[in-house]
DNA sequence: CCAGAAACATGCAAGCATGTATGTATGTAT
DNA sequence: ATACATACATACATGCTTGCATGTTTCTGG
């Protein structure tokens, strides 16, 4: 195994950083098509074009790869969400479409790694632990979302965050269907079924609140 | 490791089928408590009282075991859902109940199973063939359990089965977030979110179909 | 330019899981 | 009661993973 020639990282620093990025994205890449059990801190060196003398000098173990890979894919996720959020508001995103796309989040890779981290925390008490924190402080970012996002639908700051909550729970709750179960058919039913539900809330949220204050709309 | 002492079992065939389901039992506990990574063939047969040579002789190896498994808990859990639904529609259960019946399942012991066993299957063909088929006849059950339970509400057989797939699409979501969240009230709050849904929905129904016609036929 | 530190590689030992081969006990048919 | 099949136990060899100890290369500060 050869140095793996890097592009030109001066700095101590940079090379660092540089080799600390590629040992997490190899650590995603495997945890998604091998799964936690399956991949070793061998596997992740030589995906990385390291050895594991170079893991070990930067982290502590697998563990702690996993930890900081959880964060990573959190953080891009959430960036996404958000950015979809925004521009649902902006309108030029329809709310049909903004489901669709996190949709896709939750059927594709961000979600497979969840579930893959998620069942290994169950069983090991140093990734359960700080995998909490980190979900935690994801759902605190996302709530803050969902209330800008769903701002003057006439719908109380709680009440969008368990109806967007409930949302994602769905979509988390079809993510893991689609493991056993290859159905697009049933998957879009799924989806055109809660579009409109969450249409029925929203619009009846919004005719309850027009209704009560002087707004410009007519109630029926 | 001593024979362990049957209680009793005289003829082969009882023996067979007493050995082969104290170590499905031991293979679903271990699964739950230390994950499908986790459990080794040599804890399985020491859990079941038995040695590794007991179980090479009933099984070829774990993953045949943990597909017995999986369909000894689907089967289990089918049952209860049935169990459930024909007391909703005797009127000995109201939804809300069923619903917190089911809840009970998607949080407990079944569900942290259907994870493992499903988490484990991305990663293995041998599983993931055999859980898909099984998988299959189990929503097969499924539906038609919802089409016997909520006939005559005046919605058709494909939005029962969308409905009640949805609803158990949020529960799966929830169940995983259980493992990362400890937050009862959350949860609690998307169920009576999700039961009022529930309510307005079919309520909604009944409504249109009574209105139309006494044959319960709507189009759209 | 030359220590010393940081980054990275290599090698070895120990633990554990599995496959398989072979030995022993328990039932069953004649 | 004997012979055979089935149920179960024991033992060994192999491969894989990890921790650790020890080299080698690359940067950085004086």
């Amino acid at each position: 195994m050869q140095p793996a020639p890097d592009k030109a990282p001066r700095t101590q620093e940079e090379r660092t950083a540089a080799t600390r990025s590629r040992l997490i994205e190899a650590t995603l890449d495997l945890l998604l098509s091998k799964g936690y059990a399956g991949t070793s801190t061998v596997d992740i060196a030589a995906r990385a074009g390291l050895t594991r003398g170079a893991l070990a000098h930067h982290f502590a173990g697998k563990d702690e790869l996993v930890v900081e890979a959880f964060d990573k894919h959190l953080t891009m996720v959430t960036s996404d969400i958000r950015t979809y959020a925004g521009l649902v508001q902006g309108g030029s995103l329809s709310l049909s479409d903004f489901i669709d796309r996190v949709w896709i989040i939750f059927s594709g890779r961000f979600f497979m790694l969840t579930l893959e981290e998620v069942t290994a925390a169950r069983h090991n008490d140093y990734l359960r632990v700080r995998l909490e924190k980190r979900t935690r402080v994801f759902h605190e970012h996302l709530d803050a979302i969902w209330r800008h996002f769903f701002a003057g639908t006439g719908l109380g700051a709680l009440e969008i965050e368990v109806m967007l909550n409930a949302t994602l729970c769905l979509l988390r709750g079809m993510g893991v269907q689609t493991v056993l179960r290859d159905d697009p058919v049933y998957f879009r039913r799924l989806l055109r079924f809660w579009k409109a539900i969450l249409k029925e809330q929203i619009e009846g949220a919004t005719r309850a609140a027009s209704a009560k204050t002087p707004d410009p709309e007519p109630h029926a």
